[in-house]
DNA sequence: ATGAATGCAAATTCTTTGCATGGCT
DNA sequence: AGCCATGCAAAGAATTTGCATTCAT
């Protein structure tokens, strides 16, 4: 169950490679950096300026904008997901979704603006839950469900079949 | 149930004067017109560039960070409700929490961001429900939960421990 | 009359973009 | 070689702040 960050590390790393294997994205150093980054913070949720303060240590010569375009690959390759707790920046964490379709959800102290984090095998009763297992007193939550509309499904699904139209017609010649 | 604009408006008037004679604010017709806003606007979740476009037609001498302004002091006062879709600003809505306790939660597409409500009575198996019900596809979901950490509740007890304290005295003086 | 609220403009903060240069593949 | 990725600086966008003036109480 215990993973070692190094293994971490090589999973994420792994996979970061297949996808650029597939797409026409190049593995650099500043991305390696910014991953490694997430796996050996020991705080799970960075600003774009958390790190870029890291990773200046390992690569001082890093600009903020690269660190602001990795953020954004990253989280269109699933390797990072974005997060907002309405502080006033995106914050991101990794995304190493063990178990398929287990979230966690984050509890946001409105006193000290602390972010705690609890997995969502429960999603009863909520409030009484979060009292009981974090003592945390819930003033208020906001659910925010991302996906597709009825609209953007068909739209959706009538490009990915001329993509696939294409694609074949590729291939026969 | 159903309730006009108007009777609507006398309402959040009503607990908004609740609030200011309580406290040290003061009524302004700015105020009164950014409320107006909101009752009266068919979208539900307008952004402050939103409110002042509206707003500067009924007061064009307004300035947006009045907007700004106010629309801090209603989330303050409960009036309404800062909400978050991703989209680069800030939004709110209408507080007008009438069966207590019962949130509604947000879809919004990642196609073409439309946002769609649905009511809170059913926390069970979510992402089913969103689809039978609003052919919604989801893809992910992010629910915050805001409240007081353990210690924040003490500091907060303490604290209203002692200004309950200050206020005896006052009043013995 | 007093202090809170406003309007305006400037300042901040986070994020994005344009462009010349560097570095994967 | 080709072209994606980078660094830097400038631009943008949302929001906040300072300050003199106005207005509610």
């Amino acid at each position: 169950m215990e993973r070692t960050k190094e293994q971490l590390m090589d999973l994420m790393m792994k996979r970061m490679k297949e996808q650029i294997k597939n797409k026409k994205y190049k593995m650099t150093s500043q991305r390696q950096v910014v991953l490694r980054a997430f796996v050996e913070s020991d705080s799970r949720h960075l600003s774009a300026d958390d790190v870029f303060e890291i990773v200046k240590k390992q690569a001082p010569e890093i600009g903020l904008a690269t660190v602001y375009r990795t953020l954004d690959l990253f989280t269109e390759m699933d390797l990072l997901k974005k997060l907002d707790f309405d502080d006033g920046c995106s914050r991101y964490e990794l995304n190493d979704h063990d178990e398929e379709g287990h979230y966690h959800h984050h509890l946001i102290c409105l006193g000290c603006g602390k972010v705690w984090e609890c997995k969502d095998d429960l999603l009863e009763t909520l409030e009484t839950i979060l009292q009981k297992q974090f003592h945390f007193q819930t003033v208020d939550h906001q659910l925010k469900v991302y996906g597709y509309c009825e609209d953007c499904q068909k739209k959706r699904a009538a490009e990915a079949a001329k993509e696939a139209e294409e694609a074949a017609e590729t291939t026969v010649q």
